[in-house]
DNA sequence: GCTTACTGTTAGCCATGGCTTACCAAGCGG
DNA sequence: CCGCTTGGTAAGCCATGGCTAACAGTAAGC
């Protein structure tokens, strides 16, 4: 059920691009808002969702919050792609040649 | 790029579920509203966003289209996923241990 | 202690998008 | 032909959510 927030939280692209810029290590909220175009509060309630979501995790470091990938909510979505991916493609083939055959 | 498209439109929870709907095999629009809470025409429009992200394909029988699942949209997103997986396991791990380090 | 640096939170604005209702087009059967 | 079925489309309504600006809190340095 957890995919449900993953889907919803990389569907943003401003939230998605935050989430790839921990793909390059982990970061603190002023540097990733640095080089993002929206304000460092939009950035931080970004990062929240994410987090809800299982995405990325915190670690307070003095007054600043360092941001990591958790790799959490990657595997939910992992384990609902893996439930279509196999079936999916076999399934498309013979598809494909009905809608062939139909021409 | 593709994957913008494949997550925006798997966001949608009713999207999502129409396309879990297809995952029981090839089925026509109406078949689909049959089993869902919302109108018809909400179900077009969400098949709509679907075919536009690759993730479903439709053929035309009769005056029905049958709607199946596309393997393209989610081969966009398994692709993407990919680059984060490996190394986002590994990051976390030492993320973990200076974490509990500094407690 | 006081200032400074860094971050989370709230209130409010506004654009996006999902839903319904109504309408239109296209095959099929009598 | 004509009515019936099936499905895509347009207009409009309304809720959701992303953004900014202003505020509050906490730790470090002097």
């Amino acid at each position: 059920m957890a995919y449900q927030a993953a889907f919803l939280a990389l569907a943003d692209p401003t939230r998605r691009r935050v989430f790839e810029e921990l793909r390059r290590g982990p970061r603190s909220v002023g540097k990733i808002a640095a080089r993002m175009p929206v304000s460092r509060p939009a950035v931080s309630q970004h990062l929240r969702v994410l987090k809800n979501a299982g995405l990325v995790a915190d670690r307070a470091e003095g007054t600043r919050r360092v941001y990591c990938i958790d790799p959490k909510g990657l595997a939910a979505i992992r384990i609902w792609l893996d439930q279509f991916w196999d079936e999916a493609l076999s399934a498309f083939q013979a598809e494909l040649e009905k809608k062939e055959a139909a021409e």
